[in-house]
DNA sequence: TTAGCATGTGAATCCTGATTCACATGTGCG
DNA sequence: CGCACATGTGAATCAGGATTCACATGCTAA
């Protein structure tokens, strides 16, 4: 009941390939089954096969696959909210904050239509409850940085007052379906992503307030 | 093979309790256990049992599961969309088509506050793919709607020109997730819906460019 | 060399539900 | 009455996957 953390970085032993090829192997494997075929495409076998190793094998790294899940998920968001912090510090000169908060939307918005399946299984794809409370933590978390900017920008006047979270959370959710269209399987049209980009920059200044 | 369709009204035989008040019973049935458990908890055996009958007899009336599910869907969806279409030919006089606008997503919105379990069932949570195809279908229904009112309002002069199916979908989408956060079984603030619906009223006349 | 540990294997096993089916029951009609 | 049809029953069956486990196979250290 106890192990299930791995090596990691080890610091009895001496080398070690550095925290274990195969578990990276598997992580790896299954973003890469989630990417082309969702979360439904991705048994155990499915991603032990893409691995290159066996079912049972997975058990010696996750205690469940609802872990190896919650892991993937979290490093993906992680990166995500990594690079949109980035990109809002990358407005310097005398940008504003409502340049800001709309670079960073339109950063997850860039990156999303870049990577459809995995920004769809992020949002809103069908997962186990772990996986799925582990959305909503990042939802929240991504909101949180949008709020941050938001309130940034009321506080230097550049904004009307309103209630942030809300908008925060109205802004993701907006940005995020406005994607779905083009980014679900279904879709028929399929939009040059800079269009869409280009809209999406428009709402979220309309929708925050900002009268050019 | 065939049969799975049941007397719906009749046109051959005499009286019968009209559509099959089990039928009915059953789709009564589940709503009731989606409402307050997800779909999640909505097993054969928990309809049926809800329904005061046998799990086999729910083969009975719907080929399978998914269909039962399918038309539950159907039947939310388009009550919400007649409710809002409503709302909108109730702001009669001088209203303009943003108030219009406005009152399609505030009723959205309210009716979302009121059964936060079945909205979520509607907007976001797991299902099988044959449901799943019904929402996609459905949501782009709903920006539909929006779109044209929004559309509307745009001919109508009281807008700036803008990307109408994309505004439309961030509209529905920014709605539903400010909604989600309230909505969602681990939600601790829990804010008065009229404050969220109040929020939702700026956001949505901001984010089309309405300069009040 | 050998014990010990980490890791890998994959067939067997378990679990969770959906779905089926052989058996009622009831009602109308010839 | 007795057949035919619609409907209901619920135990048995199936199916798809996750998880386990008894058995390798190295590699490291004494």
């Amino acid at each position: 009941m106890s192990a299930a953390t791995p090596p990691l970085l080890a610091g009895s032993s001496h080398r070690k390939p550095a925290g274990s090829g195969t578990r990276l192997r598997l992580l790896t494997a299954a973003r890469e089954v989630v990417e082309d075929g969702g979360y439904g495409a991705a048994s155990v076998l499915a991603i032990a096969d893409r691995a290159g190793v066996a079912a049972g094998t997975l058990y010696r790294h996750f205690a469940s696959k609802e872990e190896l899940f919650v892991e993937l998920f979290r490093a993906a968001c992680d990166r995500e909210l990594d690079v949109m912090r980035a990109s809002a510090d990358g407005v310097p000169a005398g940008g504003s904050h409502v340049d800001r908060l709309e670079t960073v939307l339109a950063t997850f918005a860039s990156r999303a239509l870049a990577r459809p399946r995995l920004t769809w299984a992020l949002l809103a794809e069908p997962v186990d409850p772990l996986v799925d409370a582990e959305r909503l933590a990042y939802r929240a978390r991504y909101a949180s940085l949008v709020a941050d900017t938001l309130r940034r920008a009321i506080e230097a006047g550049e904004l009307p007052n309103q209630d942030v979270e809300l908008t925060a959370a109205a802004l993701v959710g907006g940005c995020g379906e406005a994607l779905v269209g083009p980014i679900s399987p279904l879709s028929d049209a399929e939009p040059s992503p800079e269009r869409v980009v280009a809209a999406i920059r428009t709402f979220v200044r309309g929708a925050v307030g900002d009268r050019r």
